[in-house]
RNA sequence: GGGCAGGUGGCCGAGCGGCCAAUGGCAUCAGACUGUAAAUCUGACGAACUUAGUUCUACGGGGGUUCAAAUCCCUCCCUGCCCA
């Protein structure tokens, strides 16, 4: 086993915080002098399907433990899941059958190997102790916090300011959260920064049972494609640990500059001098640290010869201008046709490169149609223009279908 | 249970009888610029059509008043605040 000095150097890069501080280091020491493997544990929940690089970042955290011999313990929310994470940014939240969660689930989990070694971790689904609680656990559970603690929390500190609206049973997911790691024995908890506040209910509750409480890391919150807010699905500014090679190297070549060094941090390997090289913009060039942490994480998922594949793919695309290899075939109905003719406006909603007709139009109008092999740009929305198989359409400058007739 | 304030387009937020498909901001999309971006500038941003125009659908749900309603009335649902 490596030694607890060199253990603690590479757990503790790149983390928000590790509370309490200190804490971490004896655990670890005493886990080396037992042969004993901490138990770090890190909780998903199996609302929606993809996994993304913000996910990845606690993730990756946890494959460190599992690299240094220690035990990834994954519980999956499935039971909290039945109605849905408040947390604050999103109020649709839609219940979700049994049935659906666990597909989420395995769909999960099966994203979520790509980072970590499931062939060696523990999952667990909360559902198997909260199945059966009875309201007097759920009494005894809640007994254990004030209303006072509960409101420190930033979220609702905030929500309570602003007047919107804080559910009851919000309160209780901390408690939830916190009890999943008493019932796994958990060392080490691992959750973005905002989960702060619940890692540290956890702890509250093992010493209550009579275990070590565990110790709290945070890992920073990545921000997304816009540089600005947190990596999201529902923000659209994200890049998916099951996206094909060119689309998560042409996501990655779309940040701003200003992202790049955190982006370097938190989502590759490198040595921080090597990522101080590649920032300084007069030591390298930003469009070349930036293609470096493209392939950086795309060969993550890709391999390097997959990484190396996209990125020349994109300077065909973008730096030459020419069209992909492969562009993508859309089929088209031969009914949608009067004399093998369609209107530009048409044919590009027809093609679902725009949301309407209308929307066809303006596209036109603004000049971001372009057809054919010779790019000839369509200034006239009501222009009809002959379709045959292979006829090429682009819409701005990264979307192009190839059209497919069909019967 | 009582009082008050609200529910408007993807979001925030104006409008409070006609000139409202609805100011503005954010987000989004297209064009210019570029290192691919970002920033900046320009434009678009409910739908359909024979598109400088016409028609339809929209301002929490339903009903009503009016020539005319996002705007007034009734009712139901939802949210917040205060009191009990």
């Amino acid at each position: 086993m490596i030694s607890a000095s060199e253990q603690l150097k590479i757990l503790n890069r790149g983390i928000d915080a590790s509370v309490p501080g200190g804490e971490l280091e004896k655990k670890i020491v005493k886990s080396v002098t037992t042969g004993k493997p901490l138990r770090v544990k890190y909780g998903i929940d199996p609302t929606g399907i993809d996994v993304h690089l913000g996910h990845t970042v606690p993730l990756r955290k946890l494959r460190q433990f599992q690299d240094l011999g220690h035990k990834a313990v994954l519980i999956i929310g499935n039971y909290t899941a039945l109605v849905g994470d408040p947390s604050g940014r999103d109020q649709t939240r839609v219940r979700l059958t049994p049935e659906q969660v666990e597909i989420n689930a395995l769909d999960y989990l099966k994203q979520v190997g790509r980072i970590i070694d499931l062939g060696n971790t523990e999952v667990h689904r909360n559902g198997n102790w909260f199945g059966n609680f009875s309201f007097l656990n759920v009494l005894a559970l809640t007994s254990q916090i004030t209303i006072q603690r509960m409101l420190e929390r930033d979220d609702f500190t905030k929500r309570l300011k602003a007047g919107s609206p804080i559910y009851l049973h919000e309160c209780l997911y901390p408690l939830m959260q916190g009890h999943d790691s008493v019932a796994i024995r958990a060392d080490v908890e691992l959750g973005g920064s905002e989960q702060l506040f619940s890692l540290m209910v956890a702890r509250d509750l093992q010493k209550d049972d009579g275990q070590e409480p565990q110790i709290a890391m945070t890992l920073p919150i990545l921000r997304g494609l816009d540089g600005e807010r947190r990596m999201g699905k529902s923000l659209g500014n994200y890049i998916g640990v099951a996206e094909s090679a060119y689309d998560q190297f042409a996501k990655a070549m779309s940040i701003p500059d200003s992202l790049m060094t955190e982006w370097f941090q938190l989502l590759t390997d490198l040595p921080q001098a090597e990522i101080s090289l590649l920032a300084d913009g007069k030591m390298t060039h930003p469009r070349e640290a930036k293609e470096r942490l493209g392939r950086e994480i795309v060969a993550f998922y890709h391999g390097a010869e997959g990484a190396g594949a996209a990125a020349l793919e994109w300077r065909k695309r973008f730096s030459e201008r020419q069209d992909p290899t492969d562009i993508p075939e859309v089929s088209l109905g031969l009914s949608h046709l009067a004399e093998g003719k369609l209107t530009v406006s048409k044919l590009v909603a027809a093609l679902g490169l725009a949301k309407s007709n209308n929307d066809a139009r303006r596209l036109v109008d603004q000049g971001g149609v372009t057809i054919g092999p010779d790019k000839t740009k369509i200034t006239d929305p009501n222009q009809t223009i002959e379709i045959f198989d292979g006829l090429v359409i682009r819409v701005g400058n990264r979307r192009i279908v190839k059209v497919r007739l069909e019967a």
